[in-house]
DNA sequence: ATATCTGCAAATGGTTTGCGGAGGA
DNA sequence: TCCTCCGCAAACCATTTGCAGATAT
């Protein structure tokens, strides 16, 4: 049987955190968010948590190139475009295939549970920070 | 001006063990490779090259969920699926998804340059050994 | 009551980097 | 020639973990 697991303050923080958020953040931007609140929680507990939080498909954890995790408190498939210049991660409203999945087990012969879809470019921001400073060629 | 680069005994050795597998091989597993053809081969070396190789679009560096990257030699888009159970990466061979991108930025006003779209699950192995040593319920 | 969780701090481990010497163009 | 690259080893840094005390149920 699965283990028994407690609601603490600091899980339940970290939930509500992450809920109440679409950026995407970081472990150590929850960190610093959390310790608004309880402010002796530490880095540790924050990882632990998200992990734990993760295994129970409350959150996702999304590693798209960096060296570092970012976290999504919406747990149902969705679509992601990540910024190359910035690095902020944004939700695309794209309705999710459907078919695709049954498709790509016909083709590979592999039982698929799940599918992750990303798109990478310039968010509108970066893009005109890109148009402004002519540099010269 | 783009910086010059130059095709060492070492760089070329890596690129050609990476266009020669498809088992979409980590830095580490480079490393054991390159070292049957240049003994003192360094890892930091290895890591040096996949990187220029990378930025040069001769490579591909995927990051899916594991603590460490995986390296593909083939520069061009296509699909991967990832074994839940064992970690190994997989090609599927289902054509490129075409006006994504452009939907894509259509619904969010971001400049799409690419996308990624993976599968998860189990692969034909591991759904066996799965099935066989039945637990007791 | 007690097993899970916490804060603390050290460990881990994949990846990067500074250095002085080597070698490709 | 000379500038990029190499091997070596230490540094980096996000994440994990061991421990002893705290706390949710």
């Amino acid at each position: 049987m699965a283990k028994a697991t407690r609601m603490t303050r600091q899980r339940r923080l970290i939930l509500e955190i992450l809920r109440s958020t679409d950026i995407h953040p970081t472990a150590d931007w929850i960190y610093h968010q959390a310790r608004k609140h309880i402010p002796d929680i530490s880095l540790g507990t924050v990882y632990r948590n998200l992990n734990q939080l993760k295994q129970a498909g409350e959150i996702m954890e999304l590693n798209y190139g960096s060296t570092f995790s970012r976290y999504d408190g919406n747990p149902c498939n969705h679509y992601h475009f990540v910024c190359d210049a910035c690095g902020r991660v944004f939700d695309v409203e794209m309705p999710v295939l459907s078919g695709i999945e049954e498709e790509a087990a016909r083709l590979s012969g592999m039982k698929v549970t799940r599918h992750r879809l990303e798109f990478y470019g310039y968010c509108r921001e970066c893009q005109k920070s890109r148009e402004e400073p002519k540099t010269q060629g």
